[in-house]
DNA sequence: GACACAATACTCCAATTGAGGTATTTTAGG
DNA sequence: CCTAAAATACCTCAATTGGAGTATTGTGTC
């Protein structure tokens, strides 16, 4: 298996490269300073001489994120390791974004180097711990608690409902019609909810509704 | 440590059981055949006997998923490891939802699921490599394309435009003013959007475009 | 340069909406 | 039981909106 290693430390990068070297079916086909000089190494490769997997680093001139990114879009076949000492929240999820398919620390034994990268030719993904604890917190956190809090709903019931129909283009008749309610009504209600939400049309009343999540799916 | 394990396997557990406990750090101090045996369990429990690690399987009666969601919301101090068969995408999402922090596949060796007890309480999550490579695929997933694709937008740009003032409240005339046109121009050309979109007030026409993402963020 | 389409602008009419009231009946809590 | 809030209902007037036209001026493409 072909393995190329990208990293601006020089001894890091030599050192990975024995490390795994020894392994009989691992063969280091390229290591790299920059990101870039892989691209341009990609570039001038024949397709049976690519690289299968990728040691990237990301702190280097052209940035490991940004290079996995381009690697996976031109090379779909490379899979390809991050290896670094990042471990904060945003740069795991846009590595993951980018197309990395594994996750290891620096501090990670030659073995299990080793076994990230016949793995990842498994099907498989080798993810050091306590990244694969961020990625888990990232997955259990709901969709809506990632963005800014709603603000508090100052609508009575009837209210809301009632926003729920016009945010759905509603007309007042037709609400009226709906809620078996008279047409007179639904106006009253929906000036009542202008006035409380400070707007004075439907269409800001409804985005309001929509942008707070005040409404059920 | 203290660990339980939960697993309708009788065989299963009882193996499980006597893998992990030849550790000397780690104690096995309940072991239960459903997820209601362990509620039970932990119900009648001082604190200070409460298990540290629960090794949880998913189908049983009281399944697994729900049962790790009951003891998380209970018993914040346990972590959860599921330790099943299961690895569709579903099963994973929904057991990471519920709180479980690691996810194991029944096959792996002893000295996985000791080392996913031990790092677990370091704040690690070991992941069975064909899990972490879902788990990763799910991260990698754009949030929209999760949903539904987004119709043809039949609108030109100029139409977008006012949709998307449409869409944040703006009446026509303060449209016409914003865009320096005049306000029956304005009209003009937020008729021909109902026409394109076959609907006939501003706020379903506002919807339609948020629904679909035609609007710039 | 011809042609289609987009963008601009206007008129007229009817329906809906927004803003200001008042008033009665339910509902929920103390 | 009493009271406050919510839900119901109605009136009036002005502004905005929606629907139906017509017409002129870019703009880009074949």
């Amino acid at each position: 298996m072909k393995v190329s290693i990208v990293d601006d430390n020089e001894l890091m990068r030599e050192n990975i490269a024995k490390r795994i070297s020894a392994t009989n079916d691992i063969q280091v086909v390229g290591v790299f300073a920059d990101g870039q000089y892989l691209l341009d190494y990609l570039e001038t490769c024949n397709s049976e001489d690519l690289p299968d997997v990728i040691l990237m680093d990301i702190e280097m001139p052209t940035n490991g994120i940004y290079t996995t990114g381009i690697v996976k879009s031109k090379f779909t076949s490379i899979d390809i390791i991050m290896l670094t000492v990042f471990d904060d929240d945003n740069t795991i999820y846009e590595a993951i974004k980018a197309g990395a398919l594994g996750y290891l620390l620096k501090e990670e034994p030659s073995e299990t180097i080793i076994k990230a990268i016949q793995d990842i030719k498994n099907g498989g993904s080798i993810i050091s711990p306590s990244i694969a604890r961020k990625i888990i917190r990232f997955v259990a956190t709901p969709e809506q608690s990632k963005k800014s809090k709603p603000a508090e709903n100052p609508l009575t019931k009837r209210e809301v409902e009632i926003l729920g129909l016009i945010s759905n283009g509603h007309t007042n008749p037709q609400i009226a019609e709906k809620l078996f309610i008279s047409y007179e009504t639904v106006r009253k209600h929906v000036r009542n909810i202008y006035e409380k939400l400070q707007v004075s049309n439907r269409t800001s009343a409804a985005k309001r509704a929509i942008d707070n999540r005040w409404l059920p799916e």
